[in-house]
DNA sequence: GAGGCGAATGGTAGCGCTACCAACTTCCCT
DNA sequence: AGGGAAGTTGGTAGCGCTACCATTCGCCTC
């Protein structure tokens, strides 16, 4: 069975890799130097018989190289199998091919989407995503900036507008492209892109209300602050059209299950809900299977709405009102900023709003009037 | 220009971040030395009055210094504001804090629930988490395993057993555990975590045998190494049990939406199957909704089992039998391990079956005897 | 009390790369 | 022909940290 580096064994001996370095006769006297073991950009030039800067040179930007270096060096390298190491080069030249990003939770589809996004704006761009998971802990959300911060990371991306003020502070210091995502405000740290959940809380709203539900309720499960947002989009135009605003939430996580059970929790405080505003997809999802198991007629007893639509809501039977949310477009949009920061393009606007889309279905058709 | 930082005259004149170092009146002359313009181990060293490495001792192993250093250290670094300079120490120790995950898919929910166990497995060890996503290409993974290995990570985490044999050849000559997670296999790299699909397909398709149904179909999406096991224990209960296999696929990624396809060109195909065991929870979802909408009565004239067990499969209406993976404990699992392995421990077992529960739904409920 | 051993601390020399300049080569303009 | 300008290449000195010793000091053993 292999060995593996133990702290206390790493390295000198390196373990014997297959690939045997410099087998052009050199030096090796068994100096049990600390080294990696592998070829570095001074092997290459070495082979090459050039100078090891223009081997960098012709790593990082080939133009400034001549046609015939370059070529030489190509096949030095690829002999060598030379890989270069990313942390020499974020130390001599003060700053890491990261781009770090913080989101505050990986099971929630809506992030990975936008990671999702991230990852093809990237394409084949040299630069790294270092990923940090918030947990929707400001503490945690301060800590990893800190953790990324240490590796002067080339951007930053990070989830939502409402930083606590150190946290704030972290970022504007920072000293590279910042982009807050999700959500759109008029504060930036530095660039935005989002939408107003607000606004969309109060699409969803209007259009129950348009379609003729009269007592609209409101179930919200995990009420980060976009979904605070959302609801108080909700809030406004229950007061704007007289209605009663009927909110039932939860600070659990958001799932189906816990739609079944905040659908249950409603209807016995306000039995005569005939409709529901869901937080997102999945309380809309949990509400519609059960209300199928109450024998609950969707939507002509209760209008279900929803969040996010996902992919299932278009299925679902019946199809579930939703908002669109341009999840994967926040991710590439972001990426595409920060990229154009950091080529040192200030963009026209640095406040982007992706806006969403309310698609309506058959779980808020229409209804008559009322008895 | 003067000479360079000798340990006595550590540099004290930064550029200005919004931190002001050293107010002690220090010849900051305006030196524009390359540097990060941060804090570093010396002057850390040089505030509390120490050595340097002494400093670094201390942050890495406040053990061998005593407690009277280890206290003024850890207020020099508190007043000073000090943050490691992580590719410092990657290079002089030629190895990174830094463990690679490399996974098929982030939109896939049961990639997220992996990660989620391997951040929670992770805790408040100091190593970071590098993620690549192979989009389920083999080329890509290769590549991106490359860039992995350039950093000297600590440990590798890559998903299937299947990798090409120059992959399969890269990681064991990583240097660093490696472990292989969600599937097992008789010939570990180094370690696995993960379950036999070939028996969990063989599971569902007996369960459903059991159940009394006859045509039992199988719906497929994105059909990598692990559906393909699946589907080989599914073919291998039909075929034990006398029965047709009937197998509708397509290579395109899973969905809800494609589930209602995958539904309905099977029923063309094969109008009289009374079973779909589907490739995942999505498929089985879609194909329920499919059943809803077309006035096919689940589970009396079609009974449906879906793979992965999400949390809707239980409240569905019919609730659906799914089987339950263990994708959070498989990420834990493997960092576990990883982390023992980079502590020198080997694992008595290098390969860990956390097996697979057969969840038992309304969606399948028992038949009578057939006509 | 001499010798030795372990614990605590420090000095030095890189890790592999890039920033910064210097040098050297063309080639064009006056 | 001389004097740059522009393009190419190389040397040197670190980036901030840790591995590997060397040194110091206290304390135990004989």
């Amino acid at each position: 069975m292999r060995a593996h580096a133990s702290p206390a064994d790493i390295c000198p001996g390196r373990a014997g890799l297959g690939r045997s370095v410099g087998s052009d006769g050199s030096d090796l006297k068994n100096r049990t130097r600390r080294g990696s073991g592998r070829p570095t950009l001074a092997d290459v030039a070495g082979r090459a018989g050039v100078g090891s800067i223009t081997v960098s040179r012709a790593l990082r930007d080939p133009e400034r190289v001549s046609e015939h270096l370059r070529r030489r060096i190509a096949a030095a390298v690829e002999e060598l199998g030379y890989v270069p190491n990313p942390s020499a080069r974020a130390l001599a030249s003060a700053r890491a091919d990261v781009i770090g990003v913080l989101v505050p939770s990986l099971t929630n589809n809506v992030f990975s989407e936008v990671l999702r996004g991230i990852h093809d704006g990237l394409e084949d761009c040299p630069l790294q995503i270092q990923f940090g998971n918030t947990h929707y802990s400001t503490r945690e959300e301060e800590r990893l900036l800190r953790v990324f911060l240490g590796q002067r990371p080339a951007a930053l991306v990070v989830s939502g507008i409402d930083q606590e003020p150190a946290t704030r502070r972290l970022l504007e210091e920072a000293g590279c492209p910042v982009v807050q995502i999700m959500e759109i405000g008029p504060d930036p740290v530095d660039m935005m892109v989002g939408f107003s959940h607000f606004e969309a809380g109060k699409a969803v709203a209007r259009h129950l209300v348009d379609v003729g539900c009269r007592k609209i309720g409101f179930l919200g499960a995990r009420m980060d602050p976009r979904t605070q947002r959302r609801l108080a989009g909700y809030r406004a135009v229950m007061e704007a059209a007289g209605r009663t605003a009927r909110v039932t939430t939860t600070a659990a996580p958001s799932s189906a299950s816990m739609g079944v059970s905040l659908l249950h929790r409603i209807l016995e405080s306000e039995p005569d809900v005939d409709a529901i505003v869901c937080n997102n997809d999945d309380i809309a999802l949990g509400v519609l299977f059960a209300c199928q198991r109450a024998g609950i007629d969707v939507p002509e007893r209760i209008s279900i709405a929803g969040f996010n639509d996902l992919d299932m809501m278009s299925v679902a039977f019946p199809s579930i009102t939703s908002v669109r949310t341009p999840r994967y477009e926040i991710g590439r949009c972001a990426i595409a900023m920060a990229l154009a920061a950091i080529a040192g393009e200030r963009p026209r606007e640095s406040v982007v709003d992706l806006g969403f889309e309310l698609r309506i279905r058959e779980s808020t058709r229409r209804r008559g009037p009322e008895k």
